[in-house]
DNA sequence: TCTGGGGTCCTAGGACCC
DNA sequence: TCTGGGGTCCTAGGACCC
């Protein structure tokens, strides 16, 4: 059997790219990608954290997922811009339209990564279709991305983040060595802060002492995922790039307040605003859930969660709430509150769940729902509010992610 | 004015059943 | 009173990804 080709395609700093081509289209003249600058939250909502960075920003050692204060404090002259999703949605998929012009096997991996499966089309040299696909992107859409060529999607993954930007490079088996055993243990696929920690303690730092362990000895001591990370630091994988979406598991929102919230009243009423979101999604999405999970944060920063199995699947915006106020009120201890998130798991289609003769949710609620979604939809989210709403400070509806055009979650199993 | 929001998968313990 | 044991469901928590 012939070796598979396989492309990972990144987008260098995605969001900060795709904020600087919008400004350069839009008469701005200076690049954010040449100066340091953050694509980062606003920190009066206490959404600061960092989304993406510039280059020269880099440099002054900012990190994505830091707060918005500290990287002002390593770069006092930093430049803030705002994210804007439905701009990067669109170059997103301008470059994933581009992409299938190459091969009808392309995996969206997640907003701005992609797989292509290239083992079909041996008429053209791949190194050749890399850079052309590089230099079209670069041509038409004015960003840059790395290109990663592999064996398999772990390996032209890895190969994708070698250096950066405006790259391809290749991994075989062959290279490893070289390449990738070199590298940092937490630069592999799957190795996040707890378990480098764990390896380092252990006197691993870099993926070529994972892969040179005992794969009996990291099973007896990190199990599934010991198995999984050690496979992975020796090259081997193989899943196949899937073309179609992997169906939804789960759909949630959330939000950290802007405020710490002390009271039940309110604490009840972002549980609604978030609800409304949830409620719409899963109705969009003709799915129904039997499982509803409140996630709470309190001001110190500490989680924990508590959720519930509806012996019916709803996708009532009403259950939805009733269910999570039911769970805040018996695990809410009086503490300050920063974040609530609401989910639900457990899904099934509409058509399929929705005939039990016991269902308590009436189809004239049913009905309600659908009709509010629509002229929400209609006419704009808030055109439709409940009036608890009213003065009240509180967004009537929290939360992201409305079929702009679905495209599949990227899970951490590739 | 310090630390987001969207996900997936795995584990472990207790309840319950045969 | 010596305390089987395997399977499934449910729940809470934790790891990882972008």
């Amino acid at each position: 059997m012939e070796e598979k080709i396989i492309f990972h395609i990144d987008v260098n700093s995605a969001y900060l790219s795709w904020e600087a081509v919008y400004r350069l289209q839009h008469g701005e003249k200076i690049d954010l990608r040449k100066i340091p600058s953050i694509v980062g939250g606003d920190e009066s909502k206490r959404h600061g954290i960092v989304l993406a960075k510039s280059i020269p920003a880099k440099e002054y050692g900012i990190l994505t997922g830091e707060s918005v204060y500290s990287a002002r404090q390593k770069c006092p002259n930093l430049t803030i811009v705002p994210p804007n999703y439905e701009i990067y949605m669109k170059a997103s998929n301008s470059m994933m339209d581009l992409l299938r012009e190459y091969s009808p096997y392309v995996q969206r991996y997640s907003i701005d990564e992609a797989f292509i499966d290239y083992s079909c089309h041996r008429e053209n040299h791949y190194l050749d279709v890399a850079y052309q696909i590089k230099e079209r992107i670069k041509d038409e859409l004015g960003f840059t991305v790395n290109i990663g060529i592999g064996p398999n999607k772990l390996l032209a993954k890895m190969a994708s983040d070698l250096k950066k930007p405006d790259r391809v490079h290749t991994l075989f088996y062959h290279e490893i060595k070289d390449k990738m055993w070199p590298l940092p243990v937490e630069k592999l696929f799957m190795v996040g802060s707890k378990t480098k920690r764990k390896l380092n303690g252990r006197g691993i730092f870099t993926i070529g002492e994972l892969a040179q362990l005992d794969p009996d000895y990291i099973y007896s001591w990190l199990k599934k995922p010991g198995l999984l990370i050690w496979n992975y630091a020796n090259g081997r994988e193989n899943s196949p790039v899937k073309n179609s979406s992997p169906p939804v598991k789960s759909i949630g929102n959330s939000t950290t307040t802007s405020f710490d919230v002390d009271n039940k009243r309110e604490g009840h009423m972002f549980l609604l605003a978030i609800s409304e979101m949830v409620g719409m999604r899963i109705r969009e999405l003709d799915l129904m859930g039997d499982v509803i999970s409140l996630s709470l944060k309190n001001h110190q920063f500490y989680s924990y969660s508590h959720q519930k199995k509806l012996d019916i699947p709803t996708d009532s915006t009403n259950t939805i709430y009733n269910i999570s106020k039911k769970l805040f009120d018996e695990m809410w201890t009086g503490e300050p509150i920063r974040r609530f998130s609401i989910s639900i798991s457990g899904l099934c289609s509409n058509d399929f769940c929705q005939l039990s003769l016991l269902e308590e949710y009436k189809e004239r609620d049913k009905a309600l729902d659908r009709t509010i979604d629509r002229i929400r939809y209609k006419y704009g989210y808030n055109s439709l509010i409940r009036s608890c709403f009213l003065h009240s400070g509180i967004k009537p509806i929290i939360g992201g992610v409305v079929a702009e055009e679905d495209y599949p979650m990227m899970s951490s199993i590739l």
